[in-house]
RNA sequence: GGGGCUGUAGCUCAGCCGGAUAGAGCGACGGUUUCCUAAACCGUAGGUCGUGGGUUCGAGUCCCGCCAGCCCCGCCA
């Protein structure tokens, strides 16, 4: 409904130009023309939009809103490309003006969107590269609870971008770098050197253990934590020990990473904070150069504007340790400097997304301020951070194990996945169904993961997420079972012999069922551009929920197969556009979709 | 001390550029199956939108104060 919208706000302007002219064409000189206030109606009963416009005029015009809305509704009617769209404007309440589309071109719209793969989303004209950072990983650690959300969100934002035509770069800005491996590898030097110069000598689980060992010698030892900082330098410097052993742990890491990110289905190039070493050092002059570095107790800061520490002095960003080694913020500047920068060494990105917990906000805000006061982010282009609330569990209190550990990513994926195969065998044994063992597998797994996604994305990121695995993997209400079962119902009814390929001339609808349907299917296009701005997954959720439950509504109440001969072809019709909708919808939420379950 | 986020029904949460009588789901209570998978549908009850001011024709939404919870605050990321 997106081209209707932006038809009848140019209508709307145009009426509201003719009724008031001395006033439009002021407001026009002020650059602050007259706003329709053109929205969704808020209320089915309202019709297709609602212009609040009116409202808003009442006071500079010195007339009653109603009165306003008269006129407007009065030019509106004048204009045969209205006529042709809608219906005759009601004006309601203190003065809104109500607007149905005329149902057969809703009926016509419906009919473009079959077979068409885009579902009526436009492409992207300007297809310039976005960035979206995220999932982010340690090296040497297993992915834990800590790496969903930004993996899942991520993976979710890059498909909405991707499917609206951006060249999408999916970054996995692993921690491969710094501190933490000095650590390591002078702990490994001690007590593992094998690991050190032979791949796979340890296996990763031994590696957590080691890293774990190394960080409470790094957090107790002083004489360790030098060691561990002349290692950091040792690597920074290009040590060719220190680079091998660095690089089979990495080899190591990944391959461990990339089992969960196939069994997610996510594509990631890896891009670790160590590919930005190379560019640290030209941060530092660059900032030089802009008269933002000051010297503070030996290290390299940029004091912040507008940010003040404990004792109301402002606060650094710290881009050169005393040490002389780097740091985070170093890297996330070079980092921003490169995907701002033009080829070869430079992404070219226009829009750059960091999908990292809210945690880090004031860590982005301080360094985003010194890379826009550098001068590095372009005209127009955009630098934002996506932030997620933590994960809890039923109590309220961050997600741990019953014995308080940390919850490694692998078994949680596992817990769904049987927790889902446990439901799916009780409900067989109850319906007395009987099937294979392959089928019980691969619905349990599609259910299991996609309801651990859909529960994630389903929430407004910003908020702390209170994880559950009965509420995720319920069979009602707005989870992924939910969703998948409608997709169910509609793959049922082309079983048993609804042929929803077939094309058909003019669409045509009686049930108020029917057209609740229609208007439904017809508002993904602007679903899908809200998130694309917004960076709000949990809105394309609600609305496939929304969808959901309008079409069971439809199932329920309205026969298909059985359908008149007349009816029969336009209700197929909408049973495709759905099960389409609703596929296209949770693709882009990373969540594949079954035909029996 | 400074900064950020959050506070909406018993519970978990939506709420779009400020717009009409604040919405879902779960849970509770009641109903629906000769018919495309009842994993569904229909209905009832449930609200001082943390709190006090302000702006506005209109505030859950914007501004200021306060209260509560969580997170961050110099060389970890």
């Amino acid at each position: 409904m997106l081209r209707i919208a932006h038809r009848l706000d140019l209508q709307l302007r145009a009426a509201m130009d003719r009724a008031f002219p001395e006033q439009a064409a002021a407001a026009r000189q002020a650059s602050q023309p007259l706003d329709p206030q053109l929205a969704p109606a808020s209320k089915p009963e309202f019709g297709d939009f609602q212009a609040n416009g009116a409202l808003a005029l009442a006071k500079p015009l010195k007339q009653a809103p109603r009165q306003i809305a008269t006129a407007i509704v009065a030019q509106l009617q004048a204009d045969p490309a209205f006529t042709d769209l809608c219906l005759e404007p009601q004006i309601a309440g203190p003065g809104f003006i109500n607007l149905t589309v005329r149902p057969e071109r809703l009926a016509a719209e419906v009919s473009a969107r079959l077979g068409d793969q885009r579902l009526g989303v436009p492409a992207v004209e300007q297809a310039a590269p976005v960035v979206v950072d995220f999932s982010s990983p340690n090296i040497a650690k297993e992915m834990h609870v800590g790496h969903l959300r930004s993996t899942i969100i991520g993976d979710s934002l890059a498909r909405v971008l991707e499917f609206r035509g951006h060249p999408v770069l999916r970054l996995n800005h692993v921690g491969d770098w710094g501190t933490q491996f000095g650590m390591l590898i002078t702990h490994l030097k001690q007590v593992a050197p094998d690991a050190l110069d032979t791949a796979d000598a340890v296996d990763l689980g031994d590696l957590v253990a080691f890293y774990r060992e190394a960080k409470k010698r790094f957090d107790d030892d002083e004489a360790f934590q030098t060691t561990s900082r002349e290692e950091v330098v040792k690597l920074q410097g290009g040590d060719p020990v220190s680079l091998k052993a660095w690089g089979l742990l990495c080899d190591q890491s990944r391959r461990e990473f990339q089992k969960i990110y196939d069994r997610l289905d996510i594509r990631l190039n890896e891009r670790g904070e160590s590919f930005y070493n190379p560019f640290l050092p030209a941060v530092i002059d660059g900032l030089k150069d802009a008269e933002l570095l000051v010297t503070d107790d030996g290290a390299q800061c940029v004091f912040l504007e507008g940010v003040q520490g404990k004792d109301g002095k402002p606060l650094p960003v710290i881009v050169q340790k005393s040490d002389g080694g780097f740091n985070y913020a170093t890297t996330d500047l070079a980092a921003i400097r490169y995907r701002f920068g033009a080829a070869p060494d430079g992404d070219d990105a226009r829009r750059v997304i960091y999908v990292t917990d809210a945690g880090q906000a004031n860590h982005f805000a301080g360094v985003f301020q010194v890379a826009q006061r550098a001068g590095w982010i372009p005209e127009g282009a955009r630098l934002e951070h996506v932030p997620f609330g933590l994960v809890q569990g039923e109590d309220g209190k961050k997600l741990k194990t019953r014995a308080g550990d940390t919850v490694r990513l692998r078994d949680l994926l596992d817990e769904a996945v049987e927790r889902a195969e446990t439901d799916l065998r009780s409900r067989l044994n109850e319906e007395e169904r009987s099937e294979s063992e392959e089928f019980i597998q691969h619905v349990a797994g599609t259910v299991g993961l996609a309801a651990v996604k859909y529960a994630d994305l389903s929430q407004n990121r910003i908020t702390n997420y209170q994880f559950s695995f009965d509420r995720m993997l319920a069979l009602q209400g707005n989870t992924a079972p939910y969703l998948l079962y409608a997709v169910v119902r509609i793959a049922g009814i082309a079983r048993k012999g609804g042929d929803l390929e077939v094309l058909t001339g003019q669409l045509q609808f009686s049930e108020p069922q029917e057209w609740a349907l229609v208007r439904e299917l017809l508002k993904f296009d602007a679903v899908i551009a809200e998130v694309e701005e917004e960076l709000l997954p949990n809105r394309l959720c609600s609305y496939l929920f929304e969808l959901s439950q309008v079409f069971n509504r439809f199932y329920d109440q309205v026969p298909v197969l059985k359908a008149d001969a007349e009816a029969l072809p336009s209700r197929l019709a909408l049973c495709r556009l759905t099960a389409d909708t609703l596929k296209s919808g949770l693709g882009l939420l990373g969540i594949p979709t079954l035909d029996r379950m």
